[in-house]
RNA sequence: GCCCCGAUAGCCCAACCGGCAGAGGCAGUGGUCUCAAACACCAUCCAGUGUGGGUUCGAAUCCCACUCGGGGCACCA
């Protein structure tokens, strides 16, 4: 080997990413610095917690943006002093593993192993700063056993509950999907063009929840992006109306809506049951009408999601022969069933007011119904082309005649309530939690299934309920959980009475598993309980929660309905999981989403190949703000390589020894120092890493100019900034801040050297530019002490020459004094 | 259709309570090094803040309208 050309080549570069990289990965895991179950550690102690990866393959740029992200939070709490709780596992339940083993015949179990092992070594290379003795996995029977308890749990508290419904169908997956999975009309995971099918599945109640869910989201002001809190309040949706009872003609019983507009009652038309309703059903038996419903609700079935969903659609519906009685006027309302009124959203049946509801207006116009203005427009908008929806005077309505919208409601709500009519409602759009999977790789729901008893919950003692190997089962979707055709596991002895049985072969929707993990590492190899109630009260609610926007609603309303499911069972002391939440953005590439079919994939592999661990932290970090985008095309990951190569450099720069008295040192630089570890500190708790970078940057320059043309490199000043660098750049890039530190004359590691301390008189500048302006132009600038009161600096800059000049003569208005920045100067 | 968020240099982004538009980076340009180049290093150029109005002594920042971009919801009675 040719010594002289390894020097000459790789000694111009200097700085050796890959041979600093294996230089410290085995120290650290001998010091294992974030540790976090160290007894008597006097720390406090904050939880930092990164959503957790589906095990998919190896680590790919996103999870390199996100968990960067995360890793400046968790070693920035512990540079500041803290026992900090950063823990990772694998929510490694899902479809993907199912699918490898259909398309390859791939074991679920060992797929997922593989996946889990391959991840994990990568995050150790790319120095997250995790607990790894707090792992866990949730395909782990260890860890769905609590699944499994929580669900038989919420099963006695009636919060889990089995209903018929009509539900979402991927007839792809072949198997139901939550409401919150369906997107414009399209399952979530597939793209598939969803439909429905009228099913019993499994639930919870997070319907009842509704209220705290929504209420309790003001603790989360300011603490969690405003962006977040609007889509959960918009997802639940809480309207507030009421409920009218309508008498239906030759039917013993009224039939119940609901409206947001109980003022508007006076102006009802017709009325419309949702045509997939039973009430439609038992409308429509006997009518004349019977023949034409069938036919109707047949085509009704056909159309899908997505086409049911387009605003462009006709509204169509049939006539069923009966009528309604509007209870304020006596009126015969036509009863009509159609597909524009839903059966799950309110009572499944509406009072129809074309004038003042757009969706019934374009169904009265359709089939030519009567419209009847009971709200004043105003004169600038025409109420005979459209629905008028907004405020006006009550007209045509009898006793709410001249009232106001909101005068007029109460009014309403009042009356219905004297006369038992109706009553003031409130009403959700939030559905209750779909939870049932036909499919294999999940947790088996605990419930048998026997003739006699019913219902019967697995004994807890027989939990858990492990899935059975897949020899011999066909995983392939086909509308039935595949755990069904598993004769010897599904056929059990009934836990009540003992005669023949089945078990439920669903398995839950994953966001169960990830509704309540948590809590889990808490203590994860617990075999006794779910979670330790001690350990929740010590570390939990997580202090800081970071991941994806995409679980906006879906994992983060579950997540907060099971802390307050867990809450009310007396388990845990806290009703609110996740106390402070960044949303990071997505890599993109050119404009795009990654992906291998668009061919603009950037291979996480490849890029920390070329560039090392650290450049591709530090790019991730520095793009730009955590929560927007990234695109790779926009950055420069050779750029931040460059930068780490120059702060490497500095560390060899300084030739003053470790522990050299720094207040000697060089009063400018040192300022540089103080100033840029206290903006730095601002901007990493208001999560502006990219300020952080940018100011650590502008130290690193500041001290090479020291160095170079300064002071030199024997100025304890330049020390001292290059071990602040070091430390800054132990959030971001933890290689080339260990082996600075370690030519700084440190022992490792700088993960734990603390953050530096600032001195505040190093902030206070000495004199400070005050910008003179006449008339809002600037024409002259002071040095002036930052202590100077108003009355000396104002004579300073009357008499300024700039001043003087620009005013020529003419008189002075008013003068501005912001002391000591400023002065305006407004001539007459 | 409704509701949010955003728009600053060729590009990614800073700018505290309204107070000199520039912290940082990329790209560019000029230089040093080199036989030359790449690398590295040093230096340097670059916009008046999407458009139109308003408030103010003073607006990137506050208000109104519009344009463009991104996101959410979308028959929820």
């Amino acid at each position: 080997m040719s010594q002289s050309d390894t020097t000459e080549h790789e000694g111009r570069e200097g700085y050796d990413v890959h041979a600093v990289q294996d230089k410290w990965l085995p120290v650290w895991d001998e010091i294992a610095p974030f540790r976090s179950g160290r007894p008597g550690d006097p720390r406090p102690k904050k939880y930092v917690l990164d959503m957790f990866p589906y095990p998919s393959g190896d680590l790919h740029m996103g999870h390199a943006e996100a968990y960067a992200l995360g890793d400046v939070i968790a070693r920035y709490w512990v540079q500041r002093g803290f026992n900090v709780l950063h823990p990772i596992g694998w929510d490694s339940f899902g479809l993907p593993a199912e699918n490898a083993a259909i398309k390859r015949g791939a074991d679920p179990v060992l797929w997922t192993a593989d996946n889990i092992e391959q991840q994990k070594s990568s995050m150790r290379r790319y120095a997250c700063s995790f607990d790894w003795d707090r792992v866990l996995h949730t395909s782990d029977p260890a860890y769905y056993r609590w699944n499994q308890w929580i669900f038989l749990k919420m099963f006695e508290r009636g919060l889990a509950y089995r209903k018929d419904s009509n539900v979402n169908w991927c007839p792809n997956d072949q198997t139901v999907l939550a409401n919150e999975q369906v997107v414009a009309g399209r399952c979530e995971r597939c793209d598939a063009v969803v439909t429905k099918k009228k099913l019993t599945q499994w639930y919870m109640r997070i319907t009842d929840y509704a209220d705290r869910l929504l209420d309790d989201m003001t603790q989360l002001e300011g603490a969690w992006p405003e962006k977040v809190l609007l889509m959960q309040r918009n997802w639940i949706g809480r309207s507030t109306g009421a409920h009218v009872h309508f008498r239906i003609e030759g039917r013993d019983e009224p039939v119940t809506v609901y409206t947001t507009r109980p003022d508007t009652l006076f102006g009802a038309t017709f009325f419309v049951v949702a045509a997939d309703s039973d009430l439609a059903a038992e409308l429509a038996t006997g009518s004349e009408a019977q023949g034409d419903f069938e036919a109707y609700l047949e085509q009704v079935k056909q159309v899908s999601e997505i086409d049911r969903l387009s605003s462009e659609r006709v509204k169509t519906g049939v006539f069923l022969q009966r009528y309604a009685v509007n209870p304020v006027n006596g009126e015969r309302l036509p009863i009509y069933a159609a597909d524009y009124v839903l059966a799950d959203y309110g009572t499944g049946a509406i009072m129809a007011v074309p004038a003042h509801d757009q969706r019934d207006w374009d169904f009265a116009t359709a089939y030519g119904l009567p419209i009847v203005h009971v709200v004043q427009s105003p004169d600038d908008v025409d109420d005979s082309a459209a629905a008028y929806t907004g405020d006006g005077v009550a007209i045509n309505s009898g006793f709410l005649d001249g009232l106001g919208k909101a005068d007029a409601i109460e009014r309403m709500v009042a009356w219905l309530e004297e006369k038992d009519l109706g009553t003031g409602a409130i009403n959700y759009r939030l559905r209750d939690w779909l939870i049932s999977r036909q499919r294999y790789w999940g947790t088996p729901i605990p419930i048998i299934h026997c003739l006699s008893c019913g219902e019967v919950p697995v004994p807890e003692d027989q939990l858990p309920v492990v899935l059975p190997p897949t020899d011999g089962l066909d995983l392939s979707p086909k509308g039935q959980s595949p755990l069904a055709a598993a004769e010897d596991w599904v056929n059990v002895p009934c836990p009540r009475c003992g005669g023949a049985a089945r078990r439920d072969s669903d398995t839950m929707d994953t966001f169960v598993d990830s509704s309540w993990y948590f809590l889990r590492y808490l203590d994860p190899s617990r075999t006794d309980v779910a979670f330790d109630p001690d350990q929740a009260r010590e570390w939990a609610p997580v202090d800081q929660y970071t991941g994806g926007v995409t679980h906006a609603i879906l994992h983060l309303l579950y997540a907060r309905f099971f802390t307050k499911v867990l809450h009310d069972m007396g388990l845990i002391d806290f009703e609110e999981p996740f106390t402070r939440l960044l949303n990071q953005g997505m890599v993109g590439m050119n404009g795009a989403t990654m992906s291998k079919s668009r061919g603009n994939l950037v291979r996480l592999s490849d890029e920390l190949e070329l560039n090392g661990v650290d450049a591709v932290r530090l790019t991730m970090v520095f793009a730009g703000p955590p929560e927007d985008d990234i695109d790779w095309a926009d950055v420069s990951p050779s750029g931040s390589k460059k930068f780490l190569s120059r702060a490497w450099r500095l560390s060899g720069d300084v030739t003053s020894a470790p522990g050299v008295d720094v207040a000697t040192g060089d009063v400018e630089l040192r300022r540089a120092t103080a100033k840029a570890v206290d903006e730095a500190t601002k901007a990493v708790e208001s999560f502006r890493f990219n300020v952080a970078v940018a100011k650590t940057m502008e130290l690193v320059n500041a001290a090479r100019k020291a160095v170079d043309s300064g002071p030199g490199g024997a100025d304890p000043a330049v020390r001292e900034a290059a071990e602040a660098v070091a430390i800054m750049l132990s959030l971001v890039a933890p290689y080339t801040a260990e082996e600075m530190w370690d030519r700084l004359g440190h022992a490792p590691t700088v993960a734990l050297a603390g953050w530096p301390d600032v001195d505040p008189a190093l902030l206070v500048e000495e004199s400070v530019t005050c910008v003179v302006q006449v008339a809002g132009k600037v024409r002259d600038k002071l040095d002036v002490a930052p202590t100077i009161g108003e009355d000396e600096l104002r004579e300073l800059a009357l008499a300024a020459t700039g001043v003087v000049k620009a005013l020529d003569g003419r008189a002075v208005r008013t003068v501005i004094v912001r002391a000591p920045r400023l002065v305006n100067i407004v001539p007459a």
